[in-house]
DNA sequence: CCATATTGTAACTGTAATGGTTACGATGGC
DNA sequence: GCCATCGTAACCATTACAGTTACAATATGG
C-alpha cells in the first residue's frame, strides 16, 4: 500500500516525551527525540508541529526551549494521534471518474464508499481503544 | 496516506465481468473493462493477471480471447480481492530502526505491531463480510 | 497456413508522497 | 547581547502508482 510510518513515529515521540516528563524533566528537545527515533530533528519538529495543531503538544522557545505534552498520556488515544498525522482515507476511489453510462461505472463508487466508510469507522473505534499510557505500559513490559 | 485505487478498480473489474457474463457473454476483454473503468487496457490486464494468480479469474488467448471469473461473484469476498492486490500492511514501522539503548526505542516496535496486527485482523473480518455479489446488488440498486 | 484479435509483459514516463537534509531567521531567558 | 532551540522553507533521493507505448505470443476461423 505504500504505508507511511507517521503514526508509529508520532506514538514513539509522544510516549518518549511522556516518559521523560514522568522522570522529572520539564521539556524534551527535538534532538533528543530524534536520537531515540533515529531520524533527523527536523522530521520530529515537523511532526510535533502537527501534533501541536491538534492540541496534543506544546512548545517553548528561546533558552530552555523544547516540547511538552498538552495532556497526560492516558488522555491521548491512538485515534487522536492518527487524526493529527493522517489526513487521507485508507482506500482511494478511481483516479479518474469511470464511465457514467455504464451501470457498473455509475454505481461502483457509492457502493465501495459505503464499504470504505464502514472500515474507517471500525478502524477509528479500534484506535480509540488504545491510549498512549497503554502503549507506554506495553513498552515498559517489553523487557 | 497516499492510498491507492487498486481495490476499487479490482472490485469494479470483477463486478463488470460478472454482470457481463450474467448477460450471456463468454468472456470480457480488457479493452471493454478499461472503457468502463476509464483507464488504459494494460492497467486492467496487469490487475487481472494478479487476480488470476490468486485464482479469481482466468483468461483465454488467441481469437475470441478475453477474461472470465473463476468463481461466482457470490463466492468472492472483498478480502479475497484485497489479498490479491494489496501486498503490504496499512501502517509501517520506523524507516530505520530506533535506538535500541532507549527504553522507548527498544519497546515501541513490538507495542505498535500488536496494535497494527489487531487492526489488520479487524479489517480483514470487515472485508470478508462483503461479497462481490453484494457489491453488484448495491450497484444495481444505485438507480 | 495465414490473417486477426487479444493476451502477456517489458520498458518507460509523469506525478505525488515520504522522509531526510541544509539553511537560516525568530525567540526569549540568562 | 549570547546562545540553544524552535519554526519553516527549500531542496533532494527514493519509491509507489498509474498511464502509455510497443511488440511478441497465442490460437482460432477462414
Amino acid at each position: 500500500m505504500s504505508a507511511n510510518s507517521r503514526l508509529t513515529v508520532a506514538a514513539h515521540t509522544l510516549t518518549w516525551i511522556g516518559l521523560y516528563q514522568r522522570r522529572g524533566h520539564e521539556v524534551a528537545t527535538s534532538e533528543q527525540i530524534a536520537a531515540s527515533v533515529n531520524t533527523n530533528p527536523v522530521v520530529i519538529r515537523r511532526l510535533l508541529a502537527q501534533l501541536r495543531k491538534a492540541g496534543l503538544t506544546d512548545s517553548r522557545r528561546g533558552v530552555g526551549a523544547g516540547w511538552m505534552l498538552s495532556r497526560n498520556l492516558s488522555a491521548i488515544t491512538l485515534l487522536d494521534v492518527y487524526e493529527a498525522v493522517e489526513p487521507g482515507p485508507i482506500f482511494a476511489l478511481h483516479r479518474s471518474a469511470p464511465d457514467p453510462e455504464c451501470v457498473v461505472g455509475h454505481g461502483i463508487a457509492p457502493a465501495m464508499t459505503a464499504v470504505y466508510d464502514g472500515i474507517e469507522a471500525t478502524l477509528r473505534k479500534e484506535l480509540a481503544g488504545t491510549t498512549l499510557e497503554d502503549v507506554l505500559q506495553n513498552v515498559l513490559n517489553a523487557t
